[in-house]
DNA sequence: AATAAGTTTGTAATCATTACAAGTTAGCAA
DNA sequence: TTGCTAACTTGTAATGATTACAAACTTATT
């Protein structure tokens, strides 16, 4: 999937965010590697193509794109927060086994609770966690 | 709610888990305190009664108690661990405006995802965020 | 080109959690 | 009851993730 710079560029301009050569190079990684990436793989890797980038620079990155609604942030583990680009709602999966963080589509306004009647939600998340297919296999 | 010793040492007898008494107060707070507190939030108040406790103690009660399957951790907020003594599944929704963690009745295993068929699930995680009825009438 | 606001960098600080070693306690068996 | 051993607690040090900050740099606008 391509990026549309014109739209984020808007998106951003909002917040009195600029969309600069770092941001766009983080914003393109996850898009192009969809693994749910910490912080630190995201460093790794661009390190290599901008050897002056500096860890800092991916969190400052990461935090003005959360606050400006493009990336989301998941804490389904508590030791390592992972970011993903793809903001719509959908369930995460972790295998227990290898790691990996699987997408799963579930309608989550059928998630009714009476005890929330009187409640504003802002936000849903729902993270499971097991052993995925590959793993049982073995 | 009136904690079942016998069943709760049995529990922990199963992984050679003592339930000394610092492991027993830890229990005792989170049964009086239904507030999914954190570290903190335990350690300040144990250490009142008990002025010898460190909170490296603490720590290890709960990570015992979390092994044996007694305590839940929720990892709603990524820069704090909580913990609940209520293992049954349920749903939490934390406040955005006044801090406050509530449990809400969700039927978990109604909502299915074809695509976790393959998948061996241990553990469901929802965690819902927005304004409480409380803060809504300010 | 000048300007101001926003961004990046490197380093230091902070905060939560774990590691570790030494002393203490609990549970079991003689 | 006594003694033994494994488990527990403590204090401190180490680790790891994230944030704070000031100086240098970049970007957008005039
Ligand atoms: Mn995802
Ligand atoms: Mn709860
Ligand atoms: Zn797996
Ligand atoms: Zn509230």
């Amino acid at each position: 999937m391509k990026l549309n710079l014109e739209e984020i560029t808007k998106e951003l301009k909002n917040k009195n965010i600029r969309l600069s050569h770092h941001r766009l190079k983080v914003l393109e990684f996850l898009n192009d590697n969809r693994i749910h990436p910490t912080v630190d793989q995201i460093y790794i890797q661009l390190h290599k193509e901008l050897p002056t980038l500096s860890k800092t620079t991916v969190y400052n990155s990461l935090n003005a794109l959360v606050d400006a609604g493009l990336v989301k942030v998941l804490t389904i583990e508590d030791n390592e927060t992972r970011y993903d680009i793809v903001t719509d709602n959908h369930g995460h999966f972790k295998c227990e086994s290898c790691g990996k963080i699987y997408d799963f589509e579930i309608n989550l306004s059928s998630f009714q609770s009476k005890d929330l009647d009187d409640f504003k939600i802002n936000n849903r998340d729902i993270y499971f966690k097991g052993i995925c297919p590959d793993c049982i296999q073995q």
